[in-house]
DNA sequence: AAGGCTACTACACGCGCGTGTAGCCGTCGA
DNA sequence: TCGACGGCTACACGCGCGTGTAGTAGCCTT
């Protein structure tokens, strides 16, 4: 009972090993952190961190498997309390849930990493759409799993890019105010269709004529027709 | 006019460097990318990656100079001949334009680096949605700028999580395959409000009312009680 | 023809990293 | 009481990296 705040000082030194990685895994990134640095956070020697984890691939293994874990919890209480029907705090309560660890996630599955938490936000989001499909008429286009990833992913992108998303909208996305500004934002992306049903109909003519087939691709390539000449801009 | 198909016979061996660097830097990221690889892929020697772009970091930079060069153009030619009015030839075009560079500029923005790249895609995307906000009846929640921010990053999210997203979707969205079933989930997804006008006004009052509170703190850190006892999985 | 500048190479330096190894100390079971 | 085991530390190794430096070949200017 006396661990769920984040007191350092009564938790294992395994886990707090552990926390000091997803810290400096998700501020530095993989490559960058040292085990050094991690053992120095969590307070104890570089040793140890080999001794409990082994390598330093094996402890960004732990984190994954961890956050995993969290996941599928988030998953299941999700699934008991049905706050489903179409309501964004699912985005929003996992946002919160994932809490500190979001740098983290955000870097590791931009590096490939975390398989596992990704695909249980995909069955997450399977669940929603479950309920989803059922308000709807016609059917649609591409199946579950496959809409239910790609809204993941599109949900991912804001921890992901932050900083350019921060810069762009005069606002730390990860500040009450920015979360607010951010909030409204996606709200109205979710509530308007990028596209109407008939050019929606009609590009989906066109994509199933011609499977795969980027379009223009010579204009393409005469973007980049002329090389530059020498980078001028410090 | 010789030079828009990429023979790296005939390039400058600063074009060949700054080539190579794309694709090491896109393929394994900046810190696990070698200079000396790069200069093995361009054809030259370590030193002379040095003498051209005086460091690591410098040619970082100067692949994000070329691509936001590269981004500008497309913007211009997007701008002139208008393709706009709802098409999503406009992501599609974008994607195609990046081509092969998609692998760097995802992991440079996802490594918080690339800004101007980015900036300029989303002033692409206010142009679109100047023209789509035309057909509105609705005045917009959030400003012009912000909503392109989010679209551009949900749009990257594709690139960057492609990895995750081609494991879920059961093929390689790189591949004609995978694009075409991607673009189907994509126009599913752009065309059907994922919330409905009245669940999307409710959320909106409920957002306003409690600015940036996050939902239920106490059961998310309810989550997190129990410590994990060994990593037993694999 | 001479000078110099630029593209380009070969080689060495030094630092920081992940990783190995040896050993200490507290605890717990016999 | 004693031995052993696991948590934990200190220290050293070696490799790969970015970076510096010295030097060579070719072209362009005067």
């Amino acid at each position: 009972m006396t661990t769920h705040p984040p007191d350092p000082e009564d938790l294992t030194a395994r886990a707090r090993i552990r926390d000091a990685a997803l810290r400096h895994f998700g501020e530095h990134g993989f490559e960058r952190a040292t085990i050094r640095g991690i053992a120095e956070t969590a307070g104890v020697s570089s040793g140890l961190v080999r001794h409990h984890f082994g390598s330093k691939q094996a402890l960004r293994e732990a984190c994954d498997a961890y956050l995993a874990k969290l996941v599928g919890r988030l998953n299941d209480q999700a699934r008991t309390a049905d706050l489903a029907g179409g309501d964004v705090n699912y985005v929003a309560l996992g946002r919160a849930a994932l809490g500190e660890h979001q740098q983290y996630l955000a870097r590791a599955l931009a590096e490939g990493w975390a398989a596992p938490v990704f695909d249980g936000m995909v069955a997450m989001g399977e669940q929603w759409l479950a309920e989803a499909d059922r308000d709807r008429p016609d059917p649609p286009f591409a199946e579950r799993r496959v809409r239910a990833a790609v809204g993941v992913a599109m949900a991912l992108a804001v921890p992901i890019l932050h900083r350019h998303l921060s810069r762009n909208m005069g606002v730390d996305v990860f500040s009450p105010e920015g979360d607010h500004l951010l909030a409204t934002a996606l709200l109205d992306i979710y509530s308007h269709p990028m596209l109407s049903p008939d050019a929606a109909a009609a590009a989906r003519d066109a994509l199933d004529r011609h499977r795969g087939t980027p379009p223009r691709a010579e204009s393409v390539a005469a973007l980049r027709d002329d090389d530059e000449e020498g980078g001028g801009d410090d």
